[in-house]
RNA sequence: GGAGAGGUGGCCGAGCUGGCUGAAGGCAGCUGCCUGCUAAGCAGUUGACGGGGAAACUCGUCCCAGGGUUCGAAUCCCUGCCUCUCCGCCA
């Protein structure tokens, strides 16, 4: 959410951050709200202190013995005119708030303009693509062959979308699972979090995936609970509603989790194996940092989840998203995609984004930056350290042998028993 | 799930026979004084949000949340959420 008084004085940056992230929003429309908004409270303000004078002199007149029905009756009719007034104070700001709820944050400077993943900025590549003189298959094609992915069987308990991994690919998923989380609680300094995996309206539209994004998200209707897309919406959640007190920042925090996602209207694109799905693990690293070190801290975090492919030794690219591709809450964002050989394709597997301070201003959450100061709102970030799935395709597909062997990367090998190899 | 108790400021804790209570008292914090240092002591001070104002300042709102009663509610009524205790159930 951004400051209404910010949209006040600079309403053409907000318009044209809108109309490069490809959203309609009707700013003037907020304005206008805005100044009935301020007109009401002048009104109503300046009876609510006629009637606190009032209110006062009504006691002291009884206590006096003096009869206050003459003031009573006529601040029976003061009252009635202030309940109008409030009325029409909350639902003024109740609208604002809905429609403030739809204005998406402002790409940072440094975002390139642009509308389609077309526009987006490649920053570097790592590793080398390797060519093999076999044919190369895709992971659906080796996880059946070995044994390790059921998609069939996924879609007859659940429907299409979903999947088990079972054998060596489920052990590769554990292994990954507590290689990534021993790498940011151990060496980058994340703290460690199990979180729920089922949150709260408030949640939800604290990050910014409703109202927008209402429509990917599973909801629970009789307990009114959504599940998560991303450990993200728990952790950055966290502190929601609270001051945090001085020296408190940054705070790093990781969690692994599964994510949900309906992907609704996704249907039809990447749908073969496990490369779009509704369900899927991730270890997702969360940071609340004090406003000037955002940027600083989004390098360090983009570093954090490459670290990750870099280790299992899988290329990847590392793209800025342009403003067009920038989803609603961020201000900035890197997308990794590490290259799966058996598809040929850039798989997006970690987006790493600073939030500034819209989440923290969504969710109410505020930092006192020293004793006495007043509070400010933090800025937020969040990236993927990574997700599973994905990974799993890379590795099954950059790491097969001729003879349909999966090679392990290096660092799992003692998360897995000390296996190297995976196949028949 | 059943029965009871409760949710007050950074924390503890009064108020809850409606008005002078943004809220006693204590603790913690801050500022002076005092002191060789520390501790103790004395005095003062310490919330968030919004409106107006260049500012000093001023007005309004906030005692879990949302409604209601009333000239007026932390205090009375209703609904919801959460916490605690006991019983039941359960990984």
């Amino acid at each position: 959410m951004l400051d209404l008084k910010f949209i006040r004085s600079n309403p053409d940056i907000v318009k044209e951050a809108a109309k490069n992230k490809g959203e309609k929003i009707d700013i003037d429309e907020i304005l206008e709200l805005d100044r009935k908004r301020r007109d009401i409270i002048g009104e109503v303000e300046k009876l609510k202190s006629e009637r606190n004078t009032a209110t006062s002199e009504i006691a002291r007149m009884k206590k006096e013995g003096r009869d206050p029905s003459t003031l009573i009756s006529k601040m029976k009719k003061v009252s009635d005119r202030i309940s109008g007034y409030d009325n029409e104070l909350r639902d003024a700001e109740t609208e604002i708030n809905r429609k403030l709820l739809w204005v998406p944050n402002i790409p940072h400077e440094s975002v390139p303009v642009g509308q389609t993943d077309a526009d987006n900025v490649e920053i570097r590549k790592w590793g080398e693509l390797k060519s093999f003189d076999f044919k190369v298959r895709p992971h659906w094609e080796i996880g059946e062959m070995i044994g390790g992915l059921d998609i069939p069987h996924g879609a007859s308990v659940s429907g299409s979308g979903f999947y088990f991994s079972a054998g060596p690919v489920a052990k590769l998923e554990r292994a990954l699972i507590n290689f990534m989380l021993d790498l940011h609680a151990g060496e980058h300094g994340y703290t460690e979090a199990y979180v729920p995996y089922l949150v709260g309206e408030n949640a939800m539209r604290g990050t910014g995936q409703i109202p927008k994004l209402e429509d990917d998200m599973y909801r629970i209707e009789s307990d009114g609970l959504y599940l998560i897309p991303t450990a993200e919406v728990s952790l950055t959640n966290i502190h929601a509603g609270e001051i945090l007190p001085p020296g408190s920042l940054p705070k790093k925090i990781c969690a692994f989790s599964p994510c949900f996602r309906r992907e609704a209207g996704s249907y039809g694109k990447e749908t073969r194996g496990i490369v779009r799905v509704h369900q899927f693990h991730k270890v997702e690293m969360v940071k609340i940092v004090e406003p000037e070190t955002s940027y600083n801290e989004l390098e360090s975090l983009l570093e954090n989840a490459e670290r990750v492919l870099q280790l299992l030794d899988l290329p990847y690219r590392v793209r800025v998203l342009c403003t067009g591709d920038l989803s609603f809450s961020a201000a900035k964002c890197y997308d990794i995609e590490v290259y799966a050989l058996g598809m040929d394709a850039w798989l997006e597997v970690s987006s790493c984004s600073n939030f500034e301070d819209f989440q923290a201003r969504r969710m109410n959450l505020r930092y006192r930056p020293e004793k006495g100061a007043r509070p400010i709102f933090p800025h937020t970030l969040n990236g993927s350290g990574v997700a599973l799935p994905r990974t799993v395709a890379a590795i099954l597909e950059n790491n097969q042998t001729k003879d349909g062997q999966i090679l392990i990367p290096e660092v799992l090998r003692s998360y897995m028993a000390g296996m190297e190899r995976i196949g028949i």
